[in-house]
DNA sequence: TTTT
DNA sequence: TTTT
């Protein structure tokens, strides 16, 4: 009885980072900018910039993994997730990401958004970083589960 | 050349929240939740409730105020927008809203969905709520102005 | 490359009809209006309403026909398909529908919207209506096809 | 109490055609592609090309007009809309389009895809084609109607 | 043909 | 951090 979908086009702000679960599922995050012009009060052409972090599992994690890069534009569609977090002082800490379960790389062959694998799916070293980075290392999953979230 | 939209349709966990900025602009804070059912790893099915915080600016914000209250079902269309404030010790936050632009009632007539208002609008006494409440106080606006964000 | 995606909130017009195609698979179908409100030139608030052809397959049709019915308001997402046939003279004729994938009965339980099956499944007698009637009965599915369109 | 949306990311077929209405109104139609791709039965990979009309009025008539291309890759939101026309028989037809209240040029600048006036916007010769090609010049409006479909 |  |  409800609806959650979140439909972004943009860019990438860096190179995805793809990594695994202990069990062994594939699991990819990065963020894409979408930019919205508008007139200020003395009619000025103003842009303001919103970032938003994709997170992306299994199947469509190893091809997102694969094929974007920093820069290219995508179309992405998914469902909102705040996930919940402790910071040091272990305070109650709240993220919100998009979970995507489709992804379409925009633009044509033969330019910077073309298909081809623009390198070998680097899997990133460790996973130290301070949130909202994601530590799935306690994360049970088997590799074949329907993770629901 | 972005493209920045949310869609929902979930009920409202509370009776929204009507304030004005001190320029005169209406603005409507809600939260409404929608809920995904999934098996997990045993067969058995299990719920998932997801909350999100809605923004509302201007006209709607008043139909907002007047028509919707605690458990109504609602659509809701609009863009991800992340908001930076300050905790008490200074450091940085962010919450995510979805800012709407547009919200039908769903249900129909005769239901607690129906139309028709549902009370006086009520302007809520103050803002010295802790966030992710927003305090638009120091915001200054002009009524008519085309708010960018 | 590409995206299609529709997205609706109305009211069905009649009841489902569930059918099967002679290979054993569930289709199911039924209009649904959307009905939009705007002031004419003289000020005065009119009302222009669009039915829409929905078309969708396999469990989800199962589900349609038996939970569906006259006036229920539901949400649907599916994707735009133009289907040629041909008139009775023989002419190329174009019918477009939506190929639903997602659909959400809205409402509240209580109402005439709740869940519980409204009926027997009805399995319709034929399909010798006019179109953009679709005759399914040329189609040679394999009951676990995993049909394109 | 309804939602009538459409999402397109596809190509344009042709260029577009600009027109104006009798009483100024600028209308653009052109036609774009979205193609899926999907495994038969033999497990071998096949494509399905789907056609959709697009309407576009006013402002962003003539942005389209200007910018659009044939190839262009565009992201289209708007609504569904049947049209009903007499074939040369007297025959009822029907036309479904999409009346498009934002386009976005997908791709990055330096391909096909990017900004500047491609040529001249030009307009029209004439509209006695055949239909589905609206013919509006029967219609009355004034040149800052607010016209409704 | 629905619904408001 | 992107892109225009």
């Amino acid at each position: 009885m409800s609806v959650n979908k979140v439909i972004l086009v943009g860019n990438l702000g860096k190179d995805p980072e793809l990594r695994y679960t202990a069990s062994g599922t594939a699991v990819c995050n990065f963020s894409i900018a979408t930019t919205e012009s508008y007139k200020d009060r003395d009619g000025n052409r103003q842009e303001k910039t919103e970032w938003h972090n994709i997170v992306v599992w299994r199947q469509l994690a190893e091809i997102c993994g694969k094929y974007l890069a920093k820069g290219k534009q995508i179309y992405i569609e998914g469902k909102l997730q705040t996930r919940k977090w402790e910071d040091r002082d272990g305070n109650p800490r709240y993220t919100t990401e998009i979970v995507a379960d489709q992804m379409q790389m925009l633009g044509r062959a033969g330019d910077d958004n073309s298909a081809g694998p623009r390198r070998e799916p680097r899997q990133e070293p460790s996973m130290n970083q301070s949130p909202p980075q994601n530590n799935y290392d306690n994360v049970q999953f088997n590799p074949d589960d329907d993770i629901p979230f």
